[in-house]
DNA sequence: CCGTCATGTCGCCATCCGACGACATGACGA
DNA sequence: TCGTCATGTCGTCGGATGGCGACATGACGG
């Protein structure tokens, strides 16, 4: 009853459905997920550590940057049929829908640029995309320029 | 997200998953569960309201007497996925093993006397079968006789 | 080394949720 | 009709949980 309860707690919150959900596109950074979900950085860590901690996601730690993703393992437990199910089920509702427009907002700018907004306050970047934030973020995009 | 999240967080409280994995043998009343649970009937009676509402269960009512099993209509939703998913996990941890050998322990008591033995306040009549249960219940036996 | 930065962890607070007892409801039997 | 009985509902309470800010950690750049 451990894990499965682990795995069930894990997948009643809404913001961690949307984590799964958003992760089916492929790995994302820390940064990224949580300018999806519009929380703060304590609370999007804590999710993404309780999804790991059930064997839902995985990670990957890159210098300072720490991606996550669908746990490559699911089929070894059986968690890929519930994950296949629950976005299956998600992408039903307009919420998902949405978030996947947010994200494919938020992947057009550069992670650093991200970081750079969230520190500096500006809450919801990715729902101002008009401000040509590419433009900007030429100088800051040596750092990571090997990483995706 | 609405009906989505209602399965997931209905799904995710260890007597809830308790209850699924026991309807999954069939019908059951709420004194059966109830005592299989080992919770107040109030409590018991929640869990039900909320797995009912989830969609999950359904509920059969005769006479005084409430019946409930897991949702005819699951394959609509796509709801029998999850549910067999989770029996089939669940049947792994050994709490739920132990819930199907007293839930047949529980079965060979007729319910009336369950309903008696819970309200005279012993609480665990499942875990002593052994004061021949059945002896006293010929005489309640009328009114449910045709049930089951 | 030292500052900066992305992330993780901790402590706090508000809210949710499961547990219970007490009472309400509706059906059966007298 | 009235008591009894199985179940449902309500109010309450304590623990779990999601949210946040503040600080710790470890990596990069100087």
């Amino acid at each position: 009853m451990r894990s499965l309860l682990a795995i069930t707690k894990a997948l009643s919150d809404a913001n961690r459905v949307r984590i799964v959900c958003a992760l089916e596109r492929g790995e994302l950074c820390v940064c990224q997920i949580q300018e999806l979900l519009g929380l703060a950085h304590s609370t999007t860590s804590k999710h993404l550590s309780l999804l790991a901690a059930a064997g839902l996601l995985d990670v990957r730690k890159e210098g300072r940057w720490a991606y996550y993703r669908l746990a490559d393992e699911e089929a070894r437990a059986g968690l890929r049929e519930v994950v296949g199910w629950l976005c299956r089920q998600a992408a039903q509702e307009k919420h998902v829908a949405e978030d996947r427009r947010r994200l494919d907002a938020i992947l057009r700018i550069p992670p650093e640029e991200l970081c750079q907004l969230q520190a500096n306050g500006s809450k919801s970047c990715s729902s101002a995309p008009a401000t040509r934030a590419g433009a900007r973020s030429r100088r800051a995009s040596r750092t990571r320029s090997k990483a995706t």
